[in-house]
DNA sequence: GATGCAATTGTTGTATACATGATTTTTATG
DNA sequence: CATAAAAATCATGTATACAACAATTGCATC
């Protein structure tokens, strides 16, 4: 979900003002809490108000902003909640991709494999942390096309956001990229030799690599998340 | 997701026109393929386009509403993708629930799942087809949280009204409700008894009943179906 | 009667003005 | 100086008017 509602190639200011706005909160240019007003974006953008308005509840429909009436916008705080769900969700997915993908891996998904594999491997050694991001990014939907369920990776990607813009304010990818790489090499490795209890233990191996950064993360930030219970 | 944007308890006119929309649409009063003009909505509000429109935006950030720039707006059809997509989540999620379930269930537990099932044989017995609604998601929600999973009940509501609206088109559920119970049975029992297998061979069962339902219903009502490949 | 063009209609996008309520600042008072 | 009330400010909610474009309709023409 959490897509373009407008398929159309007509792109309206809104557009424009949304798009930014939320790579601006997911690289956390604009940080948790931090307060928007409207008639400040108007004035920025050079629109009037209503633009802003539209794109504003668009990003309050994807959890990014939460609009109080008669008060103020902010930038929405983290949630543990939140970040449970998104980890149970992603977890459940990946077993699941896995397993398929172990069971329906052929000679030409196993070459796409090594081929990702390979290009990971070429921007760990020239340093691209933003490569690596994308690279990361097409392992696992070559991953959900060898599954044949293309649609999991709407879903891993709609929950790798959320987190990654809490990853933003983490330690340097640049030192998680081994570790990664070699992880990656471990799922594809044994989705190549239709291992399905390896390729998802190497998975869930990954994915709690995630669950300490969050941790060190939360630990330091606590002022970036909501107060819930 | 797909919540409240305002947790705040001010209502707004656009809340009203959002929740009676979406329930027309989730009901199928408004159908896939109708046009909706914001002007004409305003009028049957009693209000300005304006809260007409935030509206109209939001339910398209939730997918029930595409609009066209300069053209139109329309309830959205049904994607044989996002179906798919939204099964293949929903089984994912269950899956790992139930083992969850299976493992943490105690006798409190157990005492509110088959609670939970003596309300559902009432609601048979009087043939009651909303209250067995209600207490579909109930059930659901408890075994959630006797996995400990809470939240995992928000995916589970989310996908599963996603589908409601498909099978709102179906046949009379009172003839579905015996085997429905049925299967709850067999879920609950499983999961009292820490068989985690057994819990989730039933509750794939469970799950498998929506696929006929849902095949046999695109069969009749193409017209409702977005032509995706 | 069929066809192509033009005017009309209808749709959403944007700008502006005002309404309403929360917040902040100011000011008066003890 | 502290405090509380009142006024000003600032936030979003709503209404209205106009702009831009797509679709439809009607009419003239062949």
């Amino acid at each position: 979900m959490a897509h373009a509602a407008q398929i159309s190639d007509a792109r309206t200011s809104v557009d424009d003002i949304f798009d930014l706005l939320r790579s601006e909160i997911l690289s956390l240019k604009l940080r948790p809490g931090d307060k928007l007003s409207e008639v400040d974006m108007a004035a920025r953008f050079g629109v009037s108000r209503q633009p802003v308005r539209d794109a504003f509840s668009r990003l309050a429909n994807q959890d990014l902003l939460l609009i109080r009436p008669k008060r103020a916008t902010v930038v929405k705080r983290f949630s543990t909640r939140e970040i449970n769900k998104s980890r149970f969700v992603r977890s459940a997915i990946e077993e699941r991709v896995l397993r398929r993908a172990a069971e329906f891996c052929d000679l030409v998904g196993a070459a796409r494999l090594d081929m990702a594999l390979a290009e990971q491997e070429k921007a760990l050694k020239s340093k691209d942390v933003a490569a690596f991001g994308k690279l990361d990014y097409a392992f696992h939907k070559i991953l959900c096309e060898i599954a044949q369920v293309d649609f999991a990776f709407d879903v891993i990607m709609a929950e790798k956001t959320k987190v990654d813009r809490l990853c933003a304010l983490g330690l340097a990818k640049e030192d998680q990229m081994p570790e990664l790489i070699a992880d990656h090499y471990q799922i594809a490795k044994a989705v190549e030799n239709h291992d399905a209890d390896g390729a998802v233990n190497a998975g869930m191996k990954h994915l709690s690599r995630l669950d300490e950064t969050i941790k060190h993360i939360s630990a330091q930030n606590a002022d970036y998340f909501d107060p819930d219970e």
